[in-house]
DNA sequence: CGACACATGTAACACGTTACATGATTTG
DNA sequence: CAAATCATGTAACGTGTTACATGTGTCG
């Protein structure tokens, strides 16, 4: 939803082709998640096919330029007024670590130890380089924040690994892992209410 | 990826069936990210199809039970043995505040204002709630283990939004927001190299 | 000329997600 | 009995992602 939310939004500022809506992207999202060119005009299909967009005609470089309609603007007002839903996705290294804990013969200090190793490492790689790189002014901007987001999820992350770390120190495998239950139709957690 | 290797490594120590599968996965993350069963079914189509699990026969009360191959087994060592990649997807949440910093027109303080109360309430209600709720032994330290994840994140999202709050507070939008850009071929980020 | 960036597009696929249909069994 | 849970499955869809085909223009 992101990328189709992204493309729209920027369309919200004027006319745009496909290959330009790339480099808008980019340069406003600070260079991370490199954006496929083909993912453009695909995406761009489906918010024609929605209606949230027009294709408009080719001008005289040969760019076909798309333009957002009343409710593609309706769209994009509601995205930037709502809070962004969380935590939206599955994690997946919280789910990898929870299952390494408790599914017996998994060695899940190793496992920890190594995911704690590669995450202080990311940490140093984001911290080592620039945020702001070649950038000026609103750009720049952009980097920034996006950059220090990066960090601040790194460093979490890295926290969070430690103290994950020294728990399972103290508990032997014996007692975190644990087998398949068996069929207990009531026992066990109840089913989950709203 | 996440649900598919995590009922894949739930199979491997043994065979189970469809719903047993959806147990195993919901106490063993400590029930955040609930699962529909018919996405268990699914999944476990695709990985037959792949040759990572089997169909096996049905027992006396009903329950088709599928087993782990070697190649499922080795699939499952091979995701435990790698650290994951991060940052693996977008983030939703830095790419809007990134767009909504850059774009004119778009008043990005009481947008990220109103992120960082949604972020700041989020967290008051994972710190409310007890991780370990009715759970006991490797189920309720896999919870554990999950909920201060979750507020690990939350708390740095909430210190993120937060500066970022003040470092928009700086600048003035005239300063940051940009229009589109008009054609550049060479001018701007050079293209991405490897 | 040859390489490369610019530019548009198509086709296929992966995973995740939900809605629905169906039936057996349990339990208040 | 009625409602809820257990259980299996199907069908459809959404976004994201990649690989590929194709052509123009530019520059060393």
């Amino acid at each position: 939803m992101s990328v189709r939310r992204s493309l729209l939004a920027i369309l919200d500022q004027g006319p745009c082709y496909g290959y330009q809506l790339r480099a808008e992207f980019d340069r406003r999202t600070g260079g991370a998640w490199p954006l496929n060119v083909g993912q453009i005009y695909n995406t761009l299909e489906r918010l024609e096919r929605d209606g949230l967009v027009v294709k408009g005609d080719t001008d005289e470089h040969g760019h076909v330029y798309y333009a957002i309609t009343d409710a593609g603007r309706a769209d994009v007002r509601a995205w930037f007024e709502e809070a962004v839903s969380r935590p939206a996705a599955r994690d997946e290294l919280a789910v990898k670590i929870a299952l390494a804990a408790t599914l017996p013969g998994v060695e899940a200090d190793v496992l920890v130890a190594g995911e704690h190793a590669a995450a202080r490492e990311r940490l140093s790689a984001l911290r080592a380089q620039d945020a702001a790189d070649d950038a000026y002014g609103a750009e720049a901007l952009a980097a920034e924040i996006v950059h220090e987001g990066l960090v601040a999820q790194a460093e979490a992350e890295v926290a969070w690994l430690g103290r994950v770390a020294a728990r399972l120190a103290q508990h032997p495998e014996s007692t975190r892992a644990v087998a398949l239950s068996e069929r207990r139709p009531k026992r066990g957690r109840p089913a989950r209410v709203a």
